[in-house]
DNA sequence: ACAAAAATACCGACCGGTTGGTATCTTTGA
DNA sequence: TCAAAGATACCAACCGGTCGGTATTTTTGT
């Protein structure tokens, strides 16, 4: 038994910086026009290591997809409106935050995995896959909350805790397509506020302020 | 007088074939990842003629963004509904039809210019200027029955038109990706119905069925 | 009316640079 | 001591784009 062993080759250095830096580039240019070579630069590292730890372009694809999903975890647990009691201000807490996010240029917060399966779902399997494990984990996450909220205060028929995760989904990657085509992150927050009216209609409230 | 002169350079065969092309292969594997050549291949067009008809491969996206709106034009008045009287009617069937064209494979019903944006929003202003401007030209369409229904029946305050039109837009792009992240076009059609009913909640009116 | 001239449409070989990927060597750490 | 981590050098395929040239159509001068 040796406890110094780390659990799944998550030791390295050079791994994580790949992976970031993929992030950073695949967000600012897409996948495809992101190279190998760029990716090493920007992380500070030589060739060598990226095909050490890395057997393929694809391999670091589905490896930055995967840690792009441990990125978002901390957003379902640490943000102060995660304590409150009505799972509804949970979820419309959580809509305000991804709101709020929207921010600055598009490539700061706009979706990794997003960008990806967009180039990739006829290509490449493996990427398209990882991308929707990704999506589909967030939406799960968004679910929990949602599902709470309709056995507290019902909602109109027809309306599913998954189906409503996959909606705001979509309005969010809907947002980061606006706010890439027209510069404007105003416009992609506007975006937002309509799929909170939608959610705070749909649970019966009057609309808030 | 010459009337058998054609308007502006729109007589040659393949520069429409180039086009039409680039918007089925783009649409599939993305802007950077589809090379000139393989669009040549598909438009059974020499590469000395492409680089006769543009400049560069930008130029040919350019040109693709402003055919892609003119081919978008036709659902704005081609469809029986567009005969209604009532302006919301004719904004609920347009995105009746939208949910009903997505159906197949992903690439058969997703958007060029909202796949080309995300790739090149960072990378080529002319790019993401063309896209922006197919993706607005569609949205401004889309507000002239928004506006009128707003004035004949009303709307909840701070729901202007072209906002509305936007959200609309960002909806349909949003379900774009999650149809590529699952490969499952009835998803994606989910969330138009969760669009669809935010717009007749939004107009006071019951769910209709 | 008609040939010369000019413009347009198109072709495919070719170019320098870049691509993802490999082979080999050196360094590091326990 | 020895395997993992990392670096250097290199490769063949492919990239966007250029080039010299031909075929066809349109314009022009008389």
């Amino acid at each position: 038994m040796n406890a110094s062993r780390s659990p799944a080759s998550e030791r390295p250095n050079a791994r994580i910086k790949l992976i970031d830096a993929a992030h950073v580039l695949v967000r600012r240019k897409g996948y495809a026009a992101t190279s190998v070579d760029e990716i090493c630069a920007a992380a500070g590292v030589s060739k060598g290591a990226f095909f050490h730890h890395f057997a393929s372009k694809e391999a670091l694809g589905v490896a930055a997809a995967a840690q792009w999903t441990a990125r978002a975890a901390p957003l379902f647990e640490l943000p102060p409106y995660t304590k409150l009691a009505d799972p509804l201000e949970r979820l419309l807490g959580h809509i305000d935050m991804r709101m709020a996010m929207i921010d600055g240029p598009a490539e700061g917060f706009t979706c990794f995995v997003g960008t990806m399966v967009q180039e990739s779902f006829a290509s490449s399997e493996a990427l398209r896959e990882a991308s929707g494990a990704s999506i589909t984990a967030y939406c799960e996450a968004l679910s929990v909350d949602i599902e709470a909220a309709i056995q507290q205060h019902g909602v109109s028929d027809r309306v599913t805790a998954m189906g409503l995760a996959w909606h705001i989904q979509a309005v969010l990657q809907g947002a980061f397509v606006v706010a890439k085509a027209t510069g404007d992150a105003a416009l992609a927050r506007d975006n937002v506020t309509h799929l909170k009216r939608y959610v705070t209609m749909l649970f019966g409230r009057r609309e808030s302020r």
